[in-house]
DNA sequence: CGCCAGGTGGGGAATTGTGGGTAATCGTGG
DNA sequence: CCACGATTACCCACAATTCCCCACCTGGCG
């Protein structure tokens, strides 16, 4: 499981250094190769190879009539990006993808279960400070069943 | 089961000094390994990662499209940083944890049944005051079936 | 009164993140 | 097919952080 919050910077050729603590897992899970796409919030997503081929496996088999399966596919196989790691532990952020999520400098890595998300600094402040405030006043509309019982 | 209050400071680089009578059952629990993340109160939690392990194979498991619980993923998960004891028995606090909770140097931490909550001090002492002289007023309201039936 | 345990502080080395220079590669247009 | 510019990969250098070690200071206890 991948967690965590890193602030980080790309260089100016859109380099990333990922943290040392999850390089290994990476290199030895997926040969050190990722897959980075867009999401639909904003943000830029990274998997490593193995798991993405999970993903994109379920992806190609959604019924190609629907049209929310046609607009996910479009989406995230669309922008799908393999990336490696250079000598010395980074990768490159591809141009278009870095300019979806309005990323030019400061990013944030948030590790969120088997993949990462990459997000703009102050995107990533801005959402973060709404949800907390819309966090309470919710409260009482309506719980999925599944966040009702959670005891954290 | 943790109770209890500890004032601590932390020092210039971050690290807090676990009390010794708590350490002697995260060494055993948990290796030494905790988890720190944050809380939507603007605390931080503290779990031994035995019992955070739980929390996120829950977690994990919520439905990628709802709103709410890609929220709280990004929250808890994506904040959730592995810690683990130095010799002396210090955890260092990630800088983006600390700067989260306003925590400089004098903090609170507070036994939570299977967790710990760390306060900045002086927002702890606020809060405090607040629940205490909000509390009374509330009542009458509805409360919550499990709370109605709760002996104190 | 000295010892021990627990909390606090800081120096210094190793690791890690950041930044750039330069050569190789690729895509484009002539 | 070649020439050019842009992009990408490899290399080295610096700066910040983190980790490991040792030292102090305080209060309780023998």
């Amino acid at each position: 499981m991948f967690r965590g919050v890193t602030n980080l910077s790309l260089d100016s050729k859109g380099r990333m250094a990922v943290p040392a603590r999850y390089r290994d897992r990476l290199q030895s899970e997926s040969d050190g190769r990722v897959v980075i796409t867009v999401d639909r919030d904003g943000c830029l997503l990274i998997y490593p190879m193995r798991e993405w081929e999970v993903i994109e496996r379920d992806l190609v088999q959604l019924p190609s009539l629907n049209k929310q399966a046609r607009r996910l596919q479009r989406l995230l196989i669309g922008h799908a990006t393999e990336c490696e790691f250079d000598g010395q532990g980074r990768i490159l952020v591809p141009g278009p993808l870095r300019e979806f999520a309005g990323i030019d400098h400061r990013v944030v890595l948030i590790g969120q279960g088997h993949k990462f998300e990459l997000w703009d600094e102050a995107t990533w402040n801005q959402r973060r400070a709404a949800w907390l405030a819309e966090g309470d006043e919710e409260d009482g509309v309506e719980l999925p069943a599944a966040l009702e019982s959670l005891t954290i």
